[in-house]
DNA sequence: GACGATACGGAACGCGCGCCCCGGTTGGCA
DNA sequence: TGCCAACCGGGGCGCGCGTTCCGTATCGTC
């Protein structure tokens, strides 16, 4: 790959990043070229469609996150509480989190899996109530990671998620 | 207002209530007009804007919601609760009720004055964690509403959201 | 330094949709 | 029954946006 190309493939990476995270999905791709001080033909010279550089800015946070779900290995309610935080704190402040969800079908399949191991755990334990499944909770969050961009206080929505969700028999 | 017009009007609304209600806002015109079997211009004679067809459409349920919710008034958190029922089992039938929140801002104002009163009474008895706010509670309802489009279980997804709303001081 | 391949920019296309306009039609009153 | 006002249908406009195309500029090698 030439020397230039590299360096515009970077920026317009590190101009998506910014708008996506601020604006979501649905910024205009010709303000990301803009930014990046670049037209929109050479955005879809280094990807074949919006979709794709917007997995690619996502991807690699969401893979960070799920790789980091391990911790807490021992108390398997607290394993998955520490996720769904992790993914509230990070879409109080990136808004393509929640977008993620929606836009991208390989990402939303590798947070249904994660959450569902986690989730499947913590019912084996006891703790978490069996009733839910895991698109659920995938669902449930998309809807309270959007909730958050609204007015609504982030650290109360979640509080309130993560109680609901306690089992019953342990509270 | 001539007799075909008014046959017209209601045909539209028919179909608008249909249409609305199984697609959300967001079905073209074009294809209420066409259910309706009107043209769109007809359309617009009766109603001046496509929100102002949606909400046509959408005040009448939200405002016999909202007249409703007096019942229980002897019990705050259940007044709450039952019009926060109420709300989950509309939209999990016509998709249209978590539109309304986002479309229409008068909506929004009258489900925010309800959820508020509501609310404040609940929270006054402790029942209810005191840290929500009505926006709050309008925007986690809006999330929550949609998301029971999207494959999740209605019945769950309100079972856990009201119990994370139960005061901690009160299990 | 010249030449071919590679990449760039931005004008332009296609599409969907909300909304408007106008020639034709229909309803109801005299 | 005839006439005028009210109303209808649907073609068309404007806009935003994702995507593509192509003439031009730039890189890197010989």
């Amino acid at each position: 790959m030439r020397a230039d190309a590299a360096r515009n493939r970077e920026k317009v990476l590190e101009a998506a990043r910014e708008l996506f995270a601020t604006q979501g999905f649905d910024v205009p791709l010709d303000e990301i070229a803009g930014k990046a001080g670049v037209g929109p033909g050479t955005v879809y010279r280094h990807f074949p469609t919006k979709q794709a550089l917007f997995q690619a800015v996502t991807e690699t946070r969401v893979s960070a996150m799920i790789a980091s779900a391990d911790e807490h290995a021992d108390d398997p309610r607290q394993a998955l509480f520490a996720f769904l935080t992790k993914m509230a704190d990070e879409a109080a402040v990136k808004r393509d989190m929640s977008d993620a969800i929606t836009v991208s079908p390989d990402l939303r399949k590798s947070l249904h899996k994660a959450l569902g191991g986690l989730l499947h755990r913590a019912q084996e334990a006891g703790t978490v109530r069996a009733d839910v499944t895991a698109t659920d909770l995938v669902v449930l969050m998309k809807g309270m990671l959007q909730s958050m961009h609204e007015g609504a206080n982030p650290a109360v929505l979640l509080e309130i998620v993560l109680k609901g969700l306690q089992s019953s028999r342990k509270p």
